[in-house]
DNA sequence: TGGTTAGATGATAATAACTTTCATTTTCAA
DNA sequence: TTGAAAATGAAAGTTATTATCATCTAACCA
């Protein structure tokens, strides 16, 4: 619940310091997109939200998943099926994924060891490391 | 050089299997594509042939990518630039990536030790591994 | 070897996802 | 309140990918 209130803090600070305007459409889709747990894409989070507005058009939701991207609120990540999917700012740090390649089931996890030692390959390299993604692809506990 | 002929061999013996039939086109591309180190993109591939042979088509191209791909020979990755980019299975086992956000550079390395990581945190989980994907983005040490 | 046929090719059309445009509506600071 | 700036929704435009279709060609066989 705080979670949501803050999110939505974030978002209403970004876009006061960008001298945006705010929109009930906005934060509708916002709200609607934070108390989401999968990685949703554009088509499907239009879909949720028109159940209670259903005058809500795509582009609408595109221009806010941009937005809340930009803010860091969302990050967008692409699994492979052609489509971005977007996904909540994780509260408790970050996390990878680890996908079944039979029922596309997506599991997470976050592992302190992997993270250090990608900062240390980096280096090495004369890399500094800002961001990274870690995809695990295989069978779940249910296709293997 | 040995690389070559052996992959070019591997996609003789694919194609047999599968009960294609071999062309010059296909050939050609295969072999182009296996003398590239980058991550190459079909519009770049294609460009790449038409130098020699002008009358080969897109479609021809993305087919024989799609070949490569399901038979192994290449991989498909997608860095976030909405391109599928493809790159040659690597003769020195798997390796990941560090892309550098400010002028796109790509190094690669690799490592053991994370490799394992990944297979302990899978488990975990009741996932069996059998691809992976790890990308670290950062700035190379041109644009730090 | 020539005929047959299934696969391959190249041009083009069709998709699908994403991005932009534009007329109109809404927000908000003066 | 009002007017400039931003947002919206519908629709059009892009871009990359995939499918279609009329030939063409490889490879097997009589």
């Amino acid at each position: 619940m705080t979670e949501i209130v803050n999110k939505m803090d974030v978002l209403k600070s970004y876009i006061e310091t960008k001298g945006l305007k705010s929109t009930a459409q906005r934060d509708y889709i916002a709200d609607t997109f934070f108390k989401t747990n999968t990685h949703i894409s554009l088509d499907e989070l239009l879909k949720k939200v028109k159940r209670k507005t259903p005058n809500i058009g795509y582009a609408t939701v595109y221009r806010t998943m941009k937005l809340l991207t930009e803010s860091g609120l969302a990050i967008a990540r692409q699994f492979g099926d052609g489509q971005t999917r977007y996904e909540n700012l994780p509260e408790d740090g970050h996390h990878d994924h680890i996908i079944c390649i039979k029922c596309s089931r997506i599991a997470e996890f976050s592992n302190q060891k992997i993270e250090q030692l990608q900062m240390e390959a980096a280096k090495k390299l004369g890399f500094t490391v800002v961001n990274h993604k870690l995809e695990l692809y295989g069978y779940c506990p249910d296709c293997v």
